[in-house]
DNA sequence: AAAGCTTACGAAAACGTTTTCGTGTTGATA
DNA sequence: TATCAACACGAAAACGTTTTCGTAAGCTTT
């Protein structure tokens, strides 16, 4: 019971395939009598036209590539699911790219996808990508004329629409909170600065602090090596980390550009028999599974991934249907929220 | 500066479509000189066959359809990683659909890849699929001559390649291990029947201790209903299990069939003054993050998700090539791991 | 009865490939 | 010089659609 076609379909009722295609367009310029005996037969034997001729002929696949770092974390996953919502109710499909952070991945599953199969990508770029800063596959796709939306981690040299949490603002509040809690020596667990977002947030904890009076201390902010965060390295993170906090008693509030690190800093100050929240208060960024179901609960920072999802299809779809490639461009900033638990508790 | 097709290049070498695509495919019917003119303007102006041509023509799409209840999960991303790697190893694309645990969603979903999108289908059915016992699309899709690799969630009435956990047996070992560590009244924390592996896993249990001749008490073992998983619900949750912890005060290990029942039977124990792994020893099913980072860390019955998208990969990717859709049909079994962490630690 | 207008349908092009087959030119062979 | 193979290329079909255009048959109008 192979696929049935137009062409058979013309077949069997012995009429033209351009006829069958009319009628089962309900067009009237075919008869009530042939259109319903046409209907009635591709009804019968569950007909549906082929996707793959429509979107060659129509030049559209209806089909949203999103290449992503990671799928097996949190919060590429909430932005997926709002993608795949948005892009389910209008219609789109969702093919999913992952570039491992490598830059030649990222390059390779674009390559993949650009040459017909998708109408438009959405991308949060790999780690290596913005360390080399090589961008040359990002701008020939869109030279070619297929749209971008880049999400999170965005790149300020490509002119396309863009979602970002407002990761500075974010990180700011996150501050303050500890500073209106009691803390006076803040530091911050945080990435290397080619990271954008994670110097994003560094930014946002400086401003904090400046805008409370309280001194700069270059000591206080530990920029951690990419390799800490392989699955493998959680042990040796937690030491580095506890270093850090026994080289630097005096610290009372911690903040943390992520759960990861954010977790492993309270798994570091038990060591140090250190109280959470009354000797150390932390805070984390991403609000994920760990943060609540960590013990204590961790207070953070949260992104709202599925609605950045769903802006992201929205205004890559929006762009496609309206056919319009040229700028401007549109730069959406979704709003954190800070989601208070236990590790910030006061006494 | 739009695709570039064979066409255009014709033109404006002035020669015909065929001789273009024979110089790119290095047909030795065509001279040398016209060749390598055609390659060097092909490769200058970085020209790429169009997939969806070549779909139409091959009538495969080199993509495969995966459709998963969740994607904000840990076990389902990690098998779509292992999925991604081997599709990608040997040039598939993989296109994700998801049904959020809803029938309808999951049939909508398949209808919507199966016209042609894509060349077959690796799945874990929805809850909802597991409780109405409707499969007439799963069966239509394998009529249509579209085979399907069915992963974890699996559904013995449907004749295709089968890809599982041994949740039995994974069950059993943790329970025996239990057992072993001292503890003599087991508990359980699982799902209601209709998910299957739900089912499976108190099997397990249910069979460890026969094997050890530990009288079984129907009262321990806690079924939890699905709305429970909702993530609103998790204080609910908790107290849930908390009543059940109260209500059978000589339970002193548990064994529970997620990460997020072991969880929050972890914290329920700790509302009850109950310290683990000294008064309760818990194990949980699925390696997350969640039991890494717990505190205590959680012993879990690891389930190699990655390894098992590799193989159902595989298995579809085989049976595409080999264009051999006919039975027999492979069900492979994964083997689970017990990763001993502090919950169940001895003193 | 000639002209025009509907009605109901079919032929063919187009989307971008690959591949089979046909054909004109060249050079070698008989 | 006539025949034939080798060479180098082009035409056309096919994949499954949609859509434009053409047209035969039947009808109405004058």
């Amino acid at each position: 019971m192979q696929k049935l076609t137009l062409k058979k379909i013309a077949k069997e009722l012995d009429v033209s395939i351009s006829t069958v295609s009319k009628a089962l367009s309900d067009s009237h310029e075919i008869s009530k009598d042939t259109r319903q005996k046409i209907q009635a037969f591709a009804k019968l034997y569950n007909y549906r036209p082929n996707n793959i001729a429509l979107s060659l002929k129509n030049k559209k696949t209806k089909t949203l590539g999103v290449i992503i770092p990671e799928i097996v974390h949190h919060f590429f996953t909430t932005v997926v699911s709002g993608i795949e919502k948005v892009a389910n109710e209008r219609g789109y499909n969702v093919i999913i790219g992952l570039s491992n952070e490598s830059f030649s991945k990222e390059v390779i599953n674009m390559d993949m996808l650009a040459n017909g199969s998708i109408d438009g990508f959405i991308i949060s770029v790999a780690r290596e990508t913005q360390l080399k800063k090589d961008f040359h596959h990002l701008h020939e796709t869109i030279n070619q004329g297929m749209p971008i939306v880049m999400f999170d981690r965005v790149l300020p040299e490509i002119a396309c629409d863009k979602v970002v949490v407002d990761d500075a603002e974010g990180a700011r509040k996150a501050v303050l909170n500890l500073i209106d809690a009691g803390c006076r020596n803040i530091g911050i667990i945080t990435t290397e600065d080619h990271v954008s977002v994670g110097k994003l947030r560094t930014g946002g904890y400086e401003a904090a602090l400046k805008e409370r009076n309280i001194p700069l201390d270059e000591g206080f902010e530990l920029k951690l090596k990419d390799e800490l965060n392989e699955e493998e390295n959680i042990e040796e993170l937690a030491k580095v980390i506890a270093t850090y906090l026994k080289d630097h008693p005096a610290i009372d509030g911690i903040f943390a550009v992520n759960e990861i690190y954010a977790l492993s800093a309270m798994k570091a100050a038990r060591y140090l028999g250190k109280h959470i929240p009354k000797d150390l208060k932390v805070i984390g960024f991403t609000d994920g599974m760990l943060s609540k179901y960590a013990t204590p609960s961790l207070t953070t920072v949260s992104q709202h991934g599925k609605l950045l999802g769903e802006k992201a299809a929205f205004l890559l779809i929006e762009r496609l249907e309206k056919d319009h490639l040229e700028p401007p461009f549109e730069t959406i900033i979704v709003e954190t929220e800070l989601v208070e638990r236990e590790s910030t508790k006061q006494f």
